[in-house]
DNA sequence: CGCATACAATTTGTACACAATTTTTTTTTT
DNA sequence: AAAAAAAAAATTGTGTACAAATTGTATGCG
């Protein structure tokens, strides 16, 4: 066995994933091949087609002659991500319902117990990974081929969102997450009882409470300021 | 400009997918890296570039160490698709009516011009690749990068299984077929009218009539044979 | 000083050689 | 003659050198 190339090549596939994932990687910047190259031991051509691969997958784009970045993400994808999302997911669930194995189930319990404690004491990028892996899981259980691309491309912006829009400090939001953390134990026990309905009827209330989550910090309640005064430095400061 | 090389990467990239799209090379089927490398003066890294990116699309399955070949297909993909296509292609549409320019409602006429001109005198692959072509330019008009991924994934098999399951012989596909073409007339004109819950019912229309299609054909009527005569050689060979 | 052009440096793309792996053929053994 | 082992051939993966393109910088000119 001499397949340290190989084992290099998922590491790369491995950090890059998990950078863009918790945005240690910021959406739009540029890719150094070179700095790459050295950095995981390898030379440029398998680097490139671990871009290529990723781009498929949504994580990069690649433009010709110039390179490849971290897709991009904007006010307009978000607003397509709230659109696809609920729609993709539920029929998501509800095949995964329909198919999952036991296997796979105790899969998703233990993803689960991951995600709870990532709440518990983890950081924002842990709770987001271990998030995205209790979601990936559902999409394998569905495994429909013609779903998962769009299923998986959500997954990354729904990662990248998360990590842009959650703040620990703000009491809501705890509670925000740990409803979803509530929601992803009713998913697990609906399609242990083979409940396509209501894992259908989950996916979307988890949706709902994702959006609610983002408008909240988009807009958030308006500071009380009695009419006449004028918001001076300690405002901007704090 | 000297970007010959970009050229004949595109060259190879159209070839392989109408090839695929066509059945010209068959699900499963092996591709010999050395041999499209010489036909199309590439060097098989760019070529391996390609089969990369046309893996990420659904074209192709990579196996490390063991080439690469056409993705298969299988009765399970073929109820993985109705299962999913009615779904998506309903969203892209909706999609398409909200957010067509009109220039690419243009471009969608064009494009049904041509499926009619195939539908009289083209081959069954120029029917396929020309019926493909609409559908591709519904899902830009549907402008959400989340549903396209899956979107096009579906839009590979569903030439591919028509070409499988159209006979040109049998009267009823005959009628069919231009009934389908129908169904783009009106989807034109949902589109324009800007009337998306009609697009999307147009998208169900569309799919159940494929449906029937296929099950015509892997469920024929039954041959009338009275009871006690077999099946001789005329059966067989006709 | 602003702008255009030419040149240098960097980055990206391709070709080719060699290494690693798999597949096929040949040889050996029972 | 069938099965196993070894060798040869073919195929796939990676490293490196060089070509092509882009970006940055300096220089000249109005």
């Amino acid at each position: 066995m001499k397949d340290e190339a190989r084992q290099r090549r998922n590491r790369l596939y491995d950090h890059l994933k998990m950078s863009i994932l918790t945005l240690r990687i910021a959406p739009g910047s540029d890719l150094d091949e070179a700095e790459l190259s050295a950095a995981f031991g390898l030379s440029r051509t398998p680097l490139r087609e671990v871009f290529r691969e990723m781009a498929g997958e949504g994580y990069l784009d690649l433009r010709t002659n110039r390179g490849a970045r971290v897709s991009e993400m904007s006010y307009t994808t978000l607003r397509d991500f709230f659109l696809a999302a609920p729609m993709i997911y539920g029929a998501i669930l509800r095949l995964a319902a329909l198919n999952a194995t036991a296997a796979q189930v105790e899969a998703l319990k233990g993803a689960q117990d991951d995600f709870r404690a990532a709440l518990r004491s983890g950081s924002g990028a842990d709770r987001a990974l271990s998030n995205n892996r209790f979601h990936e899981i559902t999409g394998v259980m569905a495994g429909n081929v013609y779903l998962l691309p769009s299923f998986n491309r959500l997954l990354i912006d729904h990662a990248r969102i998360s990590m842009t829009f959650y703040r620990p400090g703000d009491t809501k939001m705890v509670e925000n997450v740990s409803e979803a953390s509530a929601h992803h134990d009713e998913i697990i026990a609906a399609i242990e009882a083979r409940d396509a309905e209501r894992a259908a009827a989950l996916a979307e209330a988890h949706w709902n409470l994702s959006r609610g989550h983002i408008e909240m910090f988009v807009m958030p309640d308006a500071l009380t300021m009695p009419l006449g005064t004028l918001p001076g430095q300690a405002v901007a400061g704090g």
